[in-house]
DNA sequence: TCTTAAGGATAGTAATGCTATCATTGAGGA
DNA sequence: TCCTCAATGATAGCATTACTATCCTTAAGA
């Protein structure tokens, strides 16, 4: 069976819809490589429509401008992630195993889903690891927030929230770890790969030390005696 | 007694010395002033300039550009705050105490240091929690970071690791605890004012409770049964 | 056949991110 | 006292960025 994801995107998001077309395919699968390549800063439009061989204004008719697009970004990478979680914590009884499992999806370098065709997760999650916080470490925060444009990642920090819940109903601070979780899944791989004197994963840079590290502190923590 | 406090900054975050002249001062309190009313994105040297009553070039024979400015302010205040540690955990046997102390004061408001003119560190420090990640979250992080330009922040850094240390010398993530701690308590007061459902922490937006949520997280963590 | 929406092509404009040049001033040395 | 030189101010200029607008072509759908 061949099966294609689609993932339903907040219309404030975007001008006009980059799914339905393949003008804007090409946006999100360029961006992506672009934004990769070139860092967000050094990233224009200008540049986006050289590498796709099309032009600025027709970006701009898709998005408002390159902040938009990064929210979009990276909002389809949350969600895609909600999904991931969700599937992989199926049927799964054991809520501590869930974490560890969601531990895992956050801090593991991920595969290239071949579900989505103009979306490469594995550079994705590099950019979201590099580029991600900028979307909300702005003055428009507010604004954007009452847009629902971070929609998916409080949604995905509400799911890890209730999962520290089942293990210990009695932890005061599951949001708070949920976000510290996913916060230092990405700073701690940037850590390592970038100013590793920041982390105790120093040369080998391997990312299975980070999870042990998440796991130790969430477990440690919501199991306090 | 009147004492002023100087600190020395890395020759490479500047161009010429903003300590060493009116200019260079009036550039540091107002450029503080200016990125706290507008946000880095929308802050520029021009609009620095107008607010001087200077001139942008001026500005450039400082500061290579805003981003080394930004780099110099948030070096600039992990120095300052490294300094307030050392003072306040002077003389403390009890290596606990000294990281309740620490934690208390990388996520409590900051008040003025009197003792620096031109440096308003309660602005700074508000500052830092929404702008300082942009320092390092960058392409040139590496080169920076030869250049040795995120030396204060990986000194405290590292001072917090060995007082973890102290507590504990079997915990084996000293360092990335304390990075943990130091975005954490970033990051969940921007979450608080800005995003709050990814804390726990509601309405009330107490600094506390931030500070309980730390303490707890640190000292379940290393204290681990 | 007519309509219309999508996208290409091109132009233009204000702001940004610099660099360069020249004049003025004021402090310190000869 | 004069000279020098560093710091600053004043002004200009230029490439790039971040858009906006217009006009044209094409292809799908009614």
């Amino acid at each position: 069976m061949e099966i294609q994801l689609q993932i339903k995107m907040n219309e404030k998001l975007f001008l006009r819809n980059p799914e339905q077309s393949e003008l804007g395919k090409k946006i999100i699968l360029h961006s992506i490589q672009l934004i990769h390549k070139k860092g967000f800063e050094d990233f224009t439009f200008k540049k986006l429509a050289k590498e796709m061989g099309s032009t600025e204004a027709g970006i701009y008719r898709y998005f408002e401008n390159k902040h938009k697009l990064l929210i979009y970004l990276t909002a389809w990478y949350w969600s895609w992630l909600e999904y991931q979680v969700t599937f992989h914590t199926n049927n799964i009884k054991d809520s501590m195993v869930k974490l560890k499992i969601v531990i895992k999806l956050l801090a593991s370098t991920v595969e290239d889903d071949i579900r989505t065709d103009h979306i490469n997760e594995n550079i994705l999650h590099q950019i979201i690891i590099t580029e991600g916080s900028k979307t909300y470490l702005t003055r428009n925060v507010s604004e954007d927030n009452k847009d629902q444009l971070f929609k998916p990642y409080k949604d995905l920090c509400a799911v890890i929230g209730n999962m520290i819940l089942e293990c210990n109903s009695n932890y005061k601070y599951p949001k708070s770890l949920a976000s510290t979780i996913i916060e230092m899944a990405h700073f701690q791989n940037f850590f390592m790969k970038n100013l590793p004197s920041l982390t105790d994963f120093g040369g080998n840079k391997d990312e299975l030390e980070i999870i042990y590290f998440l796991e130790d502190l969430v477990f440690s923590t919501i199991h306090r005696t």
